[in-house]
DNA sequence: GATGTCG
DNA sequence: CGACATCAACGCCAG
DNA sequence: CTGGCG
């Protein structure tokens, strides 16, 4: 443990930090104010939009960790009271499963305990919600989860935690925990809906309001006027401007419909929001914006366009929990049979209020009364689009209403002309230009704009282009397709009025505004165009390559070695250094099994002792010369970028990153659902290897009865693993049907020494055959992949005549593997990756055998 | 081991 | 500056 | 359905 106070350290900024951190301690509402003492904290920070919370354990104004175990515990379930604090005592409860609550309109959401129900309170409403949802439902709920609330006096916030590893699992304590907090969440108890109801029906009948059916399919919707300008109107109320689509959602004898403007029906593209519509307590009519959030928490128009074109149901549910869908509603047309359309807004709305939950993924559209100006200077500063006016007593009127106004607002900025199109009809000049904006060396291109031109402009333009339209320039990105382009290099610079940026970094909207003689191209930046996000990844799609290539840029395929002395092996003193070392000198052994297969890493960062992790996915800051394979993954639904190895220079550099244990593919990328191998592997866990070397000579002897060779070599731990060469000629699933046939075997003929028992208390003692590493991803330990074990073993080739007890899983190790393989005149196991065998021969004689057998 | 993020 | 988190995954089968 | 297994 470490001390609780370590020394202040120098820097300045530390200083600087904990000066600002302890002033704004005492702004904190949870805590209290006043000297610290040790406890669990919530720690509430604003920014500019929203309120961020964080859950620490301090001591003394020191960081502890919240997740760092106090002191000793025997029982470690007892762990979990490692948060226990003294002056804030914590509730907490591990829930129980989650029950997907369609109640009370709030989507998905937790019930806990059957007196609350929990949701991300609005703010939150983005991607965290998606990703809590993803957690939640879609994969990731095994671990054991706790929701933690303080109470500090006035506390009412909650954190989910996902437990960390460490107390999960037992006798792994120095294995760190990963951690999930879900901070904020808004705690509701559960509303009395039944008298509500009735106390809102009765309220309605007194109105004495039309009773009549607002067809969602039919009903005319009222649209706005465009307001010149932004203004501040008394009587009249201003809604933020959501970007997406308009929508009515209906939900009429219990069940839900959700429709855009044209009446089509999109209840099954957007399965969150129609469960929320059919779980809302009252048949009503809503109007609104579906839009989609961003991880900012603003509307994405592209995202939401990326939902609309789904069809297929697995796609769908993904998006659903990554991408969101909001309902905006900002209107209420029906409700309980009775029409609403005649009444003012102000009372829609004020109903509307009443009937949606205050959680979830319809949300009540506020609204600010008559400083519409003020409200939209903000609006625009937080990125969005607009806002709407609308006359506070007005009815709803289908049509295009001046009750209604949009202010809309654009964005300007500086662009450069990479090109032009022709133009077409009776356009005189061009078609559109070509726009492209700066990012450090590059042009990235931005679209084109078309419009906003003045014929006399036109004229010019194309006299200004056209001599120059020599070699065209490089630039990221793809023009629109089907037109002529022709590009220039950048010499002019335009200034361009544009509604927003496409999700693909296009401009949407562009229109022109006039000609930048005063500016140069290069300093159109990209990072300076309004409204541009920054974080976004420009296109990847690299035009032409550069006219003159960038000097010689050496792709010097070297690295340094980092912290060569760190000892890996304590017991051995083999160092870093050393495991380098061994990966350049097997290399010419190992290659050819790394060759063109995806690799799964297994990384040792501080030895054997220390942490571990596996890896797949390339991390982006591994050096370009790295070869890398990209493999859509259907469980994760993502690309991963797998490591692939055919040199030296790169089994070095990832040993360097602290590789210890190497494990590849069956299949190589060409062919990737063909496995060249099958493989068996035996595994003692306490049985004697001599009854290893019995089982694996067993499964040869079967093999070669019916024609199929065989391969071995040791595990490098305890067991042996042997293949049996495929020749990329038949499907992961036939190699495992194989290796089960031959396991099963096996076991049968040697019921006393081998077993198909996964169960290790089961086995007793038997050695295991396991033949359920065959198949699309799986992977086998390559072999001389050092394993992380005292010693420093590796996986070792042998030929069936070295199948025996002296050359155990210890025999060989770093330090002896490459003077046995430099003796060789070829590698005994290569014949794995040889030729496949002949599968009509092993079919003919596999009946007779299996039968002689079983005999 | 390398990186990003947060305070 | 320092502390963290992150870096995989899936079918099988017993209880 | 969860948990252990590799």
């Amino acid at each position: 443990m470490k001390p609780a106070n370590p020394q202040p350290p120098e820097a300045d900024a530390l200083a600087r930090y904990r000066a600002r951190r302890d002033a704004e301690r005492t702004s904190e509402p949870f805590g209290g104010s006043g000297p610290r003492r040790p406890g669990l904290f919530v720690v509430h920070k604003h920014s500019a939009t929203r309120l961020h919370y964080d859950l620490r354990l301090e001591h003394d104004g020191v960081l502890l960790s919240w997740a760092v175990p106090k002191g000793p515990s025997p029982d470690p379930d007892e762990k979990r009271f490692a948060v226990h604090v003294e002056d804030h005592p914590v509730e907490y409860a591990d829930f129980e499963g989650v029950i997907p609550a369609d109640n009370y309109g709030a989507g998905p959401s937790i019930v806990w305990d059957r007196g609350y129900w929990v949701n991300l309170p609005g703010e939150k409403h983005g991607l965290e919600h998606g990703k809590l949802l993803f957690d939640l439902y879609g994969h990731k709920l095994k671990g054991r989860w706790t929701l933690v609330r303080t109470r500090a006096p006035g506390a009412r916030e909650w954190l989910l935690i996902k437990k960390p590893d460490a107390f999960a699992r037992k006798g792994e304590a120095q294995k760190l925990p990963e951690t999930s907090i879900y901070s904020g969440l808004e705690v509701h108890e559960l509303p009395d809906l039944p008298a509500r109801r009735e106390s809102l029906r009765a309220e309605l009948e007194a109105r004495r309001l039309p009773r009549a059916r607002v067809d969602p399919r039919t009903v005319e919707l009222m649209l706005a006027e465009t307001a010149d300008a932004p203004f501040s109107r008394p009587g009249w109320l201003f809604e933020l401007k959501y970007d997406g689509f308009r929508m009515v959602a209906a939900r009429e004898d219990g069940k839900a419909t959700l429709r855009y403007r044209r009446g089509n029906e999109v209840s099954r593209t957007f399965p969150e929001l129609a469960v929320a519509v059919k779980a809302l307590a009252y048949d009503c009519v809503l109007d609104g914006e579906l839009v989609v959030l961003d991880e900012r928490g603003l509307p994405s128009f592209g995202r939401l366009q990326q939902r609309t074109q789904l069809e297929r149901e697995a796609d769908i549910a993904r998006m659903q929990v990554t991408h969101p869908a909001t309902l905006f509603a900002f209107d209420l047309l029906s409700l309980e049979g009775y029409d609403l359309r005649g009444l003012p807004l102000r009372e829609r709305k004020a109903l509307l209020r009443r009937v949606l939950p205050e959680v979830g993924p319809i949300r009540y559209v506020e609204h600010f009364e008559e400083r519409g100006r003020e409200m939209y200077e903000e609006v625009r500063k937080l990125g969005l689009e607009g806002v709407m006016g609308k006359r506070a007593d007005a009815p709803y009127k289908g049509g295009r209403r001046p009750d209604w106004l949009k202010v809309k607002g654009e964005y300007t900025g500086e662009f450069a002309v990479v090109g032009y199109t022709l133009p077409k009809g009776s356009r005189t000049g061009l078609g559109a230009l070509d726009l492209a904006a700066r990012d450090g060396e590059r042009w990235i291109y931005v679209g084109s704009v078309g419009t906003g031109f003045t014929d006399r402009l036109l004229q010019g333009l194309r006299a200004r282009l056209e001599p120059e339209a020599i070699p065209k320039p490089v630039f990221v990105g793809t023009p629109t397709p089907g037109r002529k382009h022709v590009w220039v290099n950048p010499s002019l610079v335009v200034e361009v009025a544009f509604g927003d940026w496409t999700a693909d970094g296009m401009l949407r909207h562009p229109k022109l505004v006039r000609l930048r003689e005063d500016k140069a191209p290069e300093e159109c930046r990209l990072q300076d165009a309004p409204g541009h996000p920054d974080s976004r990844e420009p296109p990847a799609v690299p035009e032409p390559a550069p006219a003159v290539a960038p000097a010689a840029r050496a792709d010097a395929r070297t690295f340094t070695v980092t912290h060569p002395e760190k000892v890996f092996w304590p017991e051995d003193g083999y160092t870093k250094g050393d495991l380098v070392a061994y990966y350049r000198a097997i290399s010419p052994w190992l290659l050819p099994w790394l060759k063109d297969r995806p690799l799964v890493l297994t990384r040792y960062p501080d030895g054997i002792r220390g942490k571990s992790f596996f890896q797949k996915d390339a991390p982006a800051f591994v050096p370009d010369w790295i070869r890398r394979q990209r493999i859509w993954s259907e469980s994760v639904e993502r690309d991963v970028d797998y490591f692939l190895c055919d040199d030296e220079e790169s089994v070095a550099y990832l040993a360097n990153l602290g590789t210890i244990l190497l494990h590849v593919w069956a299949s190589r990328v060409q062919t990737p659902q063909a496995p060249d191998w099958a493989s068996i592997d035996l595994d003692p866990k306490g049985a004697p290897f001599a009854h290893v070397v019995q089982v694996a000579r067993k499964i040869r002897e079967i093999c070669e009865a019916i024609d199929l060779p065989t391969v071995v070599k040791t595990s490098g731990s305890t067991g042996l693993h042997v293949l049996i060469p495929l020749g990329a000629r038949c499907t992961h699933a036939e190699a495992r049907g194989l290796a089960e046939l031959i396991s099963r075997v096996v076991a049968s003929t040697l019921p006393d020494i081998a077993t198909l028992e996964r169960v290790i208390a089961e086995r007793g003692g038997r050695v295991y055959l396991d033949y359920l590493q065959n198949g699309y991803g799986k992977v086998l330990v390559a072999p001389y992949s050092v394993r992380p074990l005292p010693g420093a073993p590796v996986s070792m080739p042998l030929s069936w005549r070295e199948v025996t007890e002296k050359n155990g899983p210890k025999a060989f190790n770093i330090k002896n593997a490459v003077r046995r393989a430099e003796k060789w005149k070829a590698d005994p196991l290569l014949a794995a990756l040889g030729p496949a065998p002949d599968f009509g021969k092993v079919l003919a004689r596999l009946g007779d055998e299996l039968q002689r057998l079983m005999r």
